[in-house]
DNA sequence: TGTTACCTGTGAAATATTTCACCATTCTAA
DNA sequence: TTAGAATGGTGAAATATTTCACAGGTAACA
């Protein structure tokens, strides 16, 4: 008598998530390029990945190729989209408006690909009321206030290291659920958060071990 | 009569890589706060990491603890240093002075952690000669001639996408071996050459597949 | 000194991930 | 219509990575 697993663990992979958007910016970029359709091996190609890989992850969500003739590139876009739930605009806030604060608030890439910039906050009093590619600047004071009325979900942080765990605390509380960090500090949150990290220090420091440096510093 | 293997692969897998200089940023910040030892298990609970992933990751380099008593933080620090070749400083070019390139210029963080940025580059002649930090903006047209000059290994890439290409070729050719991305899209480089990358926007799609929208939006 | 609570380093086991290899299908062109 | 080349999906096999679990070793303290 066979035992049955009572709850059959069937979750896809982390690590297949995180190549999606990989395979959607490539795609998207294809698409714009005019072109209808591609194959894994092409892809895999560009991306430096195998082409096995490739139709492995998208079968986790479906058959959306066709034998013989691969992928029709608005439709798969159209799909990885819809799995990653980007079908709507995610509102975004930004927290900390310092040079890299301004640069996040000032890129014009986010909207078309599923994000918009919709606040930005800081301590600095002369700071605040100045406009930001025509967000105005708001008080931190007013962060929680304003992630609950406008039910926040998804936030980048660039303030100094020695604040973000303070302030990622406030933003967990107030009903944050991604965070996207930018202070070169680990965070702690409760496991219904998800944290990225962006450190360029932490990836030139992978880089240098594969790396000789010269004889001249 | 056993087969012995002509060229054991003997490397340590580059995930294990990847993970020290997340390692030596929370040692290097316990360092700071005073903190003489700490054990794989506090290190662990800090990082969100398995004591045991640690001290096997370690492993491969050497044996850097005590039984019983852990790690001496300031011996760990360097010693990692020593294995990612951070026992100098390595000079860092940032191509591109926009917004992006701006941020990362102005940025005082990099040097104490082992990189100084030394050069900036820009197509823009409304830009050239205007100081950054200290640096003042020189055309991309010395490009080749200062990488050479210089042996300049590691470069920041912060050029909008239609660029990126074009320019990492340029970068590979005159013989820079490291590039951190920031543009949009997938850099094929020759195999000898490190990338890594910095798109916001993927690491967003990422987490949106675990976060539930609200219905505001 | 004896006892207890902690630690590391590490083979072995357990999982997770990637790659292989092949069938079925599609398209092209002779 | 048929042959040949290309392609996706997918179990099975191969690798890679993580976790387990325990033999020492250390420190603190009664």
């Amino acid at each position: 008598m066979a035992l049955i697993a009572p709850d059959k663990e069937n979750q896809i992979p982390d690590i297949v998530i995180g190549r999606l958007p990989v395979y959607l910016r490539a795609l998207a970029y294809m698409h714009q390029q005019g072109k209808r359709t591609t194959s894994s091996s092409e892809l895999g190609r560009r991306l430096g990945i195998s082409s096995a890989q490739i139709r492995k992850d998208l079968s986790h969500f479906g058959e959306f190729g066709k034998q013989g003739t691969g992928y029709h590139v608005q439709h798969l876009v159209k799909e990885l989209r819809l799995i990653l739930k980007l079908d709507k605009i995610w509102p975004v806030a930004v927290i900390g408006a310092g040079f890299l604060g301004h640069a996040l608030a000032s890129y014009n890439g986010f909207e078309e690909r599923g994000f918009q910039i919709r606040w930005i906050f800081d301590t600095d009093p002369t700071q605040i009321g100045k406009v930001i590619n025509d967000i105005p600047i708001q008080s931190m004071n007013e962060l929680e206030k304003t992630i609950e009325l406008e039910t926040i979900k998804i936030a980048l942080l660039a303030v100094p290291a020695i604040h973000a765990q303070s302030v990622t605390d406030r933003l967990v509380d107030a009903g944050v659920e991604g965070i996207l960090n930018y202070a070169p500090i680990n965070l702690v949150v409760p496991d219904h958060v998800n944290v990225g990290y962006s450190d360029p220090v932490v990836q030139l420091q992978h880089m240098t071990y594969y790396i000789n440096p010269n004889e001249k510093f």
